[in-house]
DNA sequence: CGGGATCCGGAGCGATACTG
DNA sequence: CAGTATCGCTCCGGATCCCG
């Protein structure tokens, strides 16, 4: 039993645990019987439906005994078998495994997250830099949600037809523009860009442009939008007092920039 | 740790493990580190994609290890890490218990089956008797498929209209007098049921009738048709001589009586 | 109380095609 | 060779209702 286990053995039976509540289950049985009801309440988050399945399913492979008693109201009673039993040992083994490297397997889901964002970073040609998100005066929500604002407060829009076969450099260019006249970049070339999370809400990447950077293109297909040549991000100064959207509508697409705090003249004039 | 463990702990790296092709790679990289098409070919039924994505997933726990060696053809080896050595070991763990309990669980799985079966014909008010199948000169398939015959050929049908209010008792009525007629029984009472299987093809088995039977109503909803008043099933004298048969049309439920071998006299004249 | 039957959305998974 | 992208389907799993 050192080398693999032989082929036919394992799929057979593994299928039938590979459920996360035939697990759950079985170690709930650990050491009592229980009814129904009360195993119901031991497994916590699982459905009464599931329950039942899987309780139906561990008895068809003999892991569980199910006893009747034919009272009223009906009392059912359920307990590991002895292979039941002997399965449960390995199965708190595993538990015991996962206990002892918790903090292993959370560290290397931080690392691969980090990993996956600077390389789709690295796509769109940016680069992460330490600098954190200070508190922004705007959320990433808000930048991001409803219409793109229109730039009446002192700000400043590009718009470039969606058809125009010079789209995405076009953007760029307007993105640059926009960038250095709004004072988008920090004194090291830094600002925050709303990277969409895959659970829960954006959030502000401190970042730097990298030569030869697209957003509107690789960027855009990468996370920066839907594909490339329809981007659909926010970014912030990294004092928190201008804000850059890039958005694609149905004719064209959008790179406006609005002050966000006291708009008027110092921005807009400059 | 003797007890159950720690309820947010499991759920949490269960979740990821609760896939049998995450234990079944764990398990083909126990002792070597190998390539991507040398893994593929090991885990025996696993589609590409799903191997790619389950190592990702493996990778990103910090149970794998992916190396990429920048040369042309790519070269990618992954292993397991120090966390996933660990858990492999109690893989080995499941892997050994499902060895070591096989024949019970597929004796339990037999008997459940057989259980199940017989709750279902007691419902129709059958009784399940020893006699085994004989070599039938009709097939299941063959009595069971395609249209009716009508028949012609000195048997007899009586039909009953769907939307007669007392279908139910009327079809075993006439289930139970062509039965009677055609000799259906045996000495003991025993005949041949073809009864559907989850998968495969129908199967005969030897059962009685009990009294009180319903088979065109309790019956016919449990497994002997899709509802009751919709019966679909078909009947076998124990030496294969007269095959009977119910089935639900568009505005009738027809039972049939057909004789199988030697159509004449004998079994029409009596 | 302890289920079963049914409906339905979403995740899982496979087949195929394309890429560096 | 070692993937990723897209599509489509199946089955998981939950919610709800019903039954003995």
């Amino acid at each position: 039993m050192t080398g693999r286990s032989p082929k036919p053995l394992a799929p057979a039976v593994l299928t039938g645990l590979a459920s996360r509540w035939a697990l759950l289950i079985v170690d709930a049985l650990a050491e009592e019987t229980l009814r129904y009801t009360r195993l119901h309440g031991r497994v916590d988050g699982i459905s009464h439906q599931m329950l039942a399945r899987t309780l139906r399913a561990l008895e068809r492979d003999g892991i569980v005994v199910r006893t009747a008693h034919a009272t009223v109201p009906p009392r059912v009673e359920y307990a590991l078998t002895p292979a039941g039993r002997d399965l449960r040992t390995r199965v708190a083994g595993m538990c015991a495994w996962s206990r002892a490297h918790l903090p292993e397997i959370e560290a290397a889901r931080e690392r691969f997250a980090a990993e996956a964002e600077h390389t789709r970073l690295r796509r769109a040609g940016l680069a992460a830099v330490p600098g954190g998100p200070p508190a922004a005066p705007l959320t990433a929500t808000d930048a991001l949600a409803g219409p793109a604002r229109r730039p009446g407060d002192g700000g400043r829009e590009i718009g470039i037809d969606r058809a125009d076969p010079f789209l995405v450099p076009r953007a760029n260019a307007a993105w640059a523009r926009l960038a250095l006249r709004y004072r988008l970049y920090g004194p090291a070339g830094e600002f925050l860009l709303a990277t969409a999370v895959d659970d829960g809400p954006p959030r502000w990447r401190a970042v730097r442009v990298l030569p030869g950077a697209d957003l509107m293109g690789a960027g855009a297909a990468a996370f920066l939008g839907t594909a490339a040549g329809r981007p659909e991000f926010a970014a912030l100064s990294p004092d928190g007092r201008v804000a850059l959207r890039a958005t694609t509508g149905a004719a064209r697409v959008r790179v406006i920039a609005v002050p966000t705090d006291r708009p008027g003249r110092d921005a807009a004039s400059c």
